[in-house]
DNA sequence: TCTGAAATTAACCCTCT
DNA sequence: AGAGGGTTAATTTCAGA
């Protein structure tokens, strides 16, 4: 990866809204090479979109938790990240090494709502799951370091 | 929270890059009564900005791991999200109920990078680490739901 | 791959409702 | 709060080096 294709991933990973005028700026660029590189960087894959970053808490959304887990019957194909894949309260579905076999990070509402959640996870995957939850949020996201 | 407003905030959640004219279109408003609406939100800090996903692989961040930490001495003061906050590896820092009192959420290039991480959380934190290794990222940040 | 210029489209600001 | 219009600025495409 060249240098300025990683500062433009780095400046647009700080703010991807960022004009092409202002990454021509930042990079010593014109405009139309930077627009150039962007759109390879989206066509390769290596940007895979944009997102806005939110206030979650302000969305109705305040519970955040981690639930990993584990096949009940070991012998069943494993496809859970599929089987859950519906649920869009599970924002990132991991496998992980470990005890367990794959890593969720939920949003819900409330505690009751993840209660429900839980049972339509164990019902749908056959999995049992071990949650934790996060008390508050520190930092999250943080773009890529420079 | 508005339905209106609750829409705009799911269109940016799946396009940061969305432009104002085309969330007038999706909401049936006027391109500046949107324009007024997503500056509200900008500033009542519901939306905290706009980041670019990135295929950290290509990056050349190939590594994801969790890394739960437990103070080692209870009657420190225990502020590891600030002591952590420099290193920026550290993408995420969550509090959370449980065993441990914290968990974080890294990027590294290798495993020695990890491990180099992990030896400098544990000295500046004053902390013991418990790590768990993403094998693969099934998906991550999904847009919120609706 | 880059630049520079031209054409198109969007952002932004203001006023009126 | 929203619509509409006018100005400024950005995006996008293209020819040429």
């Amino acid at each position: 990866m060249e240098e300025t294709d990683a500062q433009i991933i780095r400046l647009l990973s700080a703010d991807g809204r960022m004009s092409f005028t202002d990454l021509g700026r930042a990079t010593g660029l014109s405009t139309s090479a930077v627009h150039q590189r962007v759109r390879r960087l989206e066509a390769r894959g290596v940007v895979r979109g944009y997102q806005a970053k939110l206030d979650h808490e302000a969305v109705g959304l305040g519970l955040t938790a981690f639930i990993a887990i584990r096949a009940i019957d070991p012998s069943q194909p494993d496809d859970s990240p599929e089987r859950l894949r519906h649920l869009d309260a599970i924002e990132a579905c991991y496998s992980v090494a470990g005890e367990e076999s794959y890593l969720l990070k939920v949003r819900v509402p409330s505690t009751g709502a993840l209660e429900s959640l839980l049972a339509e996870i164990r019902a749908v995957a056959n999995v049992s799951t071990r949650s934790t939850i996060v008390l508050s949020t520190y930092y999250e996201n943080r773009p890529i370091g420079g």
